[in-house]
DNA sequence: CATTATATACTGTTTTAACGGTAAAAATAC
DNA sequence: GTATTTTTACCGTTAAAACAGTATATAATG
């Protein structure tokens, strides 16, 4: 992927938003462990949960690739 | 998300690759059923699964918020 | 056309992420 | 300092993704 910490990432965001994690949780409609989870690269969660709190804090993702470049 | 088609873009990447979707799956590490449920947009896969295929295709994932713009 | 390859669809089983509950550790506030 | 909040960690249960197998549909090839 990119030598970016995403769990880091989204930490900071979710700080600089004044949420904790449990209020990440409810307001991306999961579950704590999950945002944990993510907070912690565990790269197994399912996108879709990933999405949503990317969505909540305003994280947009894009897709690159060598020939779209 | 994006206004982005993930699911035809990483078809067509496939595609410009010479692959088939088993072939995607086998390099992949993954089963064919999840490589086809990519491409259906399928949003509960694994971010894992994701994170294999794009590899293989050598697209890249970025992460973009108003603040680091 | 027929034949082959590929993609799509469905099914049953197995694996495991998601979840809430709880508890302990760490950070923050008083 | 203590009290409170937040984060980290673990656990048992439940729901569902992953998977291989199979079957059908579609596309490509001879």
């Amino acid at each position: 992927m990119n030598d970016l910490d995403l769990g880091v990432f989204i930490k900071d965001h979710r700080k600089k938003a004044g949420l904790t994690q449990l209020q990440l949780a409810d307001l991306a409609g999961i579950g704590k462990t999950t945002v944990f989870d993510i907070e912690k690269n565990k790269e197994t969660v399912r996108f879709n949960n990933l999405l949503a709190v990317l969505q909540v804090l305003n994280i947009k993702i894009e897709f690159k690739s060598p020939l779209t470049k």
